[in-house]
DNA sequence: CCGACAACCTGACGGC
DNA sequence: TGCCGTCAGGTTGTCG
């Protein structure tokens, strides 16, 4: 599920969990997602104090008094579960801390990750190496998209989907995006007009900001043990709305890019 | 540079 | 009821 405000929701609901707590206990059942998680894992957080929690990314920050930061992605199927009643199958990874509360890293498809790396050097992180700014933070402009789209021929679905251009999008938000922008998803990146930017980028502010806010507006709801995010999902416009009405009245269609689906309406997309 | 595709995994769902 | 095909929010790599 997560995209960048999933991430976000889920390290809001675990802050109050672990910020300023201990972590008295490490179960590790399996340590084999998409890449291993660090070997001395256990070894590392166990008896740790949680200073912070970020986020960067679709990636969640979990920094301690030890130097280290513990850095999870949920790939397509994990999440966090708080005080869960009864173990399920996938509960890779358990956190106890000294309050009493537990956490559960769940991820059926293995397609997320664990890592440690030192906190002073976390842009050095090789995946965070190469990421583009945050798009909801002040590096994120018209002017940054024109440099990065300028003189491109792939599709601008194709750029926004590119963590490099911009940290944190992924299919739902980039369809969502281009639908309230009014630019078609298949329009060549370097063919989309200057003056169009801008709204773009409103636009991608706009269904990420109202996403976490709707992940938000159930924060009470997350601590629940089965882990809900309170998704997003009644307010898409176009995204798995094949067939239906677009906004603007026309039609929700659905086409095959790059092996994933991209719902778009063209009558005011162009 | 670019698009297509596969790989990594499991689960949900629809059709028959 | 069960079996089978299809699809799913991500990332990374190869191929032509």
């Amino acid at each position: 599920m997560p995209e960048l405000p999933e991430v976000e929701t889920t390290v809001r609901g675990l802050r109050p969990v672990l910020e300023g707590e201990r972590i008295d206990r490490v179960i590790l059942n399996r340590a084999d997602l998409r890449r291993a998680m660090p070997a001395d894992l256990g070894q590392r957080l166990t008896g740790a104090t949680v200073t912070g929690l970020g986020r960067r990314a679709k990636y969640g920050l979990i920094d301690t008094n030890r130097g280290d930061t513990m850095i999870f992605h949920l790939g397509m199927s994990g999440r966090w579960r708080v005080d869960p009643l009864e173990p399920l199958a996938h509960d890779h990874l358990l956190l106890e801390t000294g309050a009493g509360r537990s956490l559960a890293l769940n991820d059926p498809r293995r397609f997320g990750s664990v890592d440690l790396w030192p906190t002073e050097a976390i842009a050095e992180w090789p995946p965070f190496a190469a990421l583009g700014p945050e798009p909801l933070g002040p590096d994120f402009t018209a002017d940054h998209l024109a440099r990065a789209f300028r003189g491109r021929a792939a599709s601008i679905k194709a750029m926004l989907l590119d963590q490099r251009v911009v940290a944190g999008l992924g299919n739902i938000y980039v369809c969502e995006a281009l639908n309230m922008a009014g630019i078609a998803p298949q329009r060549a990146a370097g063919r989309v007009a200057a003056k169009r930017l801008g709204p773009l980028v409103d636009a991608i502010r706009a269904v990420l900001a109202s996403a976490i806010e709707a992940g938000g507006s159930s924060l009470r709801d997350y601590a629940r043990p089965d882990g809900e995010l309170g998704y997003f999902s009644k307010q898409w416009r176009v995204y798995g709305r094949e067939g239906e009405a677009c906004p603007c009245g026309g039609l929700v269609e659905r086409r095959v890019d790059g092996g994933r689906s991209t719902f778009w309406c063209r009558r005011c997309q162009r």
